[in-house]
DNA sequence: AAGTTATTTAGATATTTGTCTAAATAACTA
DNA sequence: TAGTTATTTAGACAAATATCTAAATAACTT
């Protein structure tokens, strides 16, 4: 749960996970969305991959990081715990 | 968005937030649940009313902090963007 | 008015974090 | 084999963070 927040707490590998939220990327591919290094980026993407928001795997030289978003849901129920009734959902 | 993520990442305030779940605490009787000094914890609470997690109410000498929810789900729509389809909510 | 209680503010400090450049791996190409 | 490309690892460093003690505010009590 640590590691999860902690990898959310950054709005530049928020703005990967929206990245791959379309298809999956190589570690290039991802850098090039950004201004950063990409040592740079592959820490970030190291992060996420210890918090299982993403998972990677190597084709030949290339790298490609996939969307994981089954941790999610443990982040989402510790949320609902805190909405009074189930009077959301819009 | 940032200040969320941000009080989010420490186990310490989370913990005060589900503190706060049963009920709304003066900041000393927040303060009684964990072994930091009250500076720290009125740092932590400084950080939650940042984000806009709890509000505060001075009544004479005490300050009540009580949770403030409605925030969560700005939170919460963003992370549903990444479940696929609607098969969730248990 | 003086003392006590509740809380916050102000610095100080050690740790963590995000970033960089340089170097190391690993895989492909000619 | 030598060179190129993709990615990560290793340090270095400035900025942010969590914590503390001491001091400042503010409110209550006698």
């Amino acid at each position: 749960m640590n590691a999860l927040f902690k990898a959310l707490n950054d709005p530049t590998r928020r703005a990967i996970l929206e990245l791959l939220r379309e298809q999956p990327r190589t570690a290039g591919e991802i850098a090039d969305y950004f201004q950063f290094s990409r040592p740079t980026i592959s820490h970030h993407l190291d992060l996420l991959r210890q918090a299982e928001l993403v998972t990677s795997d190597k084709q030949g030289q290339f790298v490609t990081y996939t969307l994981n978003m089954t941790v999610v849901d443990e982040l989402l129920s510790w949320l609902l715990q805190f909405k009074p009734t189930n009077e959301s959902k819009p």
